[in-house]
Order: structure tokens, then C-alpha cells, then sequence
DNA sequence: TTAATTAAAATTGCATACAATTTAATTGTA
DNA sequence: TACAATTAAATTGTATGCAATTTTAATTAA
């Protein structure tokens, strides 16, 4: 590859993720939006299934997110009913996040969502599920670095 | 894999997307600022170096893009210097864009952004480069169906 | 034990993204 | 030729994201 070519907006591997994981979180909105959620609201309330009590700064560690983005968001879905917000007896600097009676009944609506989405990326012969593994793996690689760089930036 | 497993975040190709796309774009930031441009008004300008005198439709269609987000963009970009825009004399609904000396000088000073970048995401060694093209050609194939998909839309 | 430091959320300000609507220009058609 | 339909930008409103700062609580060190 020549010079010139790094440039090019085909070789950019951070244009394609962009563009992929902007797309595929449009088509993720209107199954979304019978539950009320958004994507992003969507994968807090993923990560609060598989574990709830958590302080907004360990659901932030695990979403890639800060408290300046969700502070605002779980304090709309403590309006909407899914989660409750209190602050830690022991340590009054941590908020505990809680999932509601509502917030758990959500999770049974929820799991058509993955395989409704994947029919509309799948479908064709575009991309096979193997490809789909194999990519992820690789993502997963990648996070797996960030998080360390981010260790790191610390010091 | 079994009900359960498909609402784990793990297994969530578009939330690693999602992921890797936003931590990468954060290491763009240092290396963009200099320039006096954010990571989108990069790709815009990735774009234009590669092809000027095209309009805001074409550019959003490359870049993913709609008028909402490159209006704001563009007029910024005019201000900063780098591009100017012009009303096409023979379709006055079509606004073309179009390099400045300034904005096509700054493509020197640009030529070492991917080289740097991939040395911040390279480093180590989770993921070599094999992996990184089979990644970028995963996702381009994932694109041509989000064109695909957006073309059938429209019938 | 108090002052300095650290830590967690919240807040502020700026830059996207995008759906939906509006405005202006062009095209197709009766 | 009028006029409906279409098209491209721009605008509006909502929801992020994140850097930087502030606020409050807890911890550490003098």
C-alpha cells in the first residue's frame, strides 16, 4: 500500500465500524421502540439483566460509557419505570442501580429482539454466522485492548 | 446457544461494533486536533481529497450521512477554511463542495494520521494485520448490504 | 484529627446523529 | 402551461457521547 493509499476512505477499518455500528443500531429503533427503549438505554438494561445492584460506575465500565452520558439516561429510565436509582448505605458516593418488578418483566419482551435483528442483517448470502463468530471474536480482541490502554492512561 | 444467551451483551456483534467504533474514534481526537477537525469533519474530508465538486447528497451517500448531521459539518468546514460551498448553477437544489488550497494543503499534514493510529490499536499483540484486513473486509461486505437495504427501503 | 487527596456522580458545554418536517427548485404530466 | 409529485438542503427536536469541571463523600497523610 502506498502512501497515498492510506488515506483512502476504503482502508479505514474505524469508518467501517462506524458505519456499521450506526446502521445497525438504526435497525435496532423500531423493535426497540414498542419497549421503549433506545440503544442505548436498550444495552444498559442488557447488562442490568445479567446483573443489577451495580454502581453507575461499574455499568459504565462495562457499557464503555461515562456518568455524563448516563446519568441522564438512567435517570430517564427510572421515569419510564424499568430501574430504581439509590444511593449505597455504606458509601454514599456510589448509586446503586436496581431493576423494578417492570424492569425484569421487560427482559421476557426482549428476547425476540437478537434474532428479529439478525434476520435483517443476515439475511442474503452477504454473511455467513461463522463470519459473524469470527468477527466478533476480533472485536472482542480489540475492547480487550482498550480496556487495558485505559488501565494504563491511568498511571 | 441456547434463549437465555441471546440477551447476553457478550454476544452482541452490533454493541462490540459499537464499542471498538467509539474507542477508536476517542484516539483519533489528540491526533485530529492540531488539524482543527473532529472525527466526522475527517472522514468528510477523507472523502473530498479523494473527489471534490460533489454534493451534499453525494457525500452523505458515502459517508453514511445525512443533511441534518453535514450541514452543520459543512458550514463549520467553510469557516474553518478547508472547503467552500457552492449552489450548482444548472440544479440549484444541489449544493457542491468543493476544496480550498487550504483544505487540500492539510491532506500533507493529514498523512501520518493513520500510520499514528494504528500504532495506538496495533501495539501489542492481540491482533496482527491479517486479522485487521479480514476485519475491514467483514465489514465492507456489511455496508454493501446497508446500501443495499437502504435502496429497498425507498421502493 | 484535620487538611489534602482521591473517588463517584452530576453538571456543563460542545459536537454529533438522525427522524421528521419545511423550504425551494425541478420534473413529470394532464 | 399549470400543478402535482419528487428531490435536495436546511431546519427542528430529541438523544446521545464525551471532555472538563463541580459537588459531595470517603480516604489518606501529615
Amino acid at each position: 500500500m502506498n502512501e497515498n493509499e492510506y488515506l483512502k476512505l476504503d482502508n479505514q477499518i474505524c469508518f467501517a465500524l462506524y458505519v456499521c455500528s450506526k446502521e445497525i443500531i438504526k435497525k435496532y429503533r423500531p423493535l426497540l421502540e414498542p419497549l421503549n427503549l433506545t440503544y442505548t438505554s436498550y444495552i444498559a438494561m442488557l447488562s442490568l439483566w445479567e446483573k443489577d445492584g451495580v454502581t453507575v460506575k461499574e455499568l459504565g465500565d462495562t457499557l464503555f460509557l461515562d456518568s455524563g452520558t448516563l446519568t441522564p439516561l438512567l435517570k430517564k429510565l427510572e421515569i419510564t419505570g424499568y430501574i430504581s436509582r439509590k444511593r449505597d448505605t455504606h458509601d454514599e458516593r456510589n448509586l446503586r442501580i436496581y431493576l423494578t418488578e417492570k424492569g425484569k418483566e421487560l427482559k421476557v419482551r426482549a428476547e425476540e429482539i437478537p434474532g428479529n435483528l439478525l434476520c435483517s442483517i443476515y439475511t442474503g448470502n452477504y454473511c455467513d454466522s461463522s463470519e459473524m463468530i469470527k468477527l466478533r471474536d476480533t472485536l472482542h480482541k480489540l475492547m480487550r485492548k482498550f480496556l487495558a490502554s485505559e488501565k494504563s492512561d491511568k498511571t
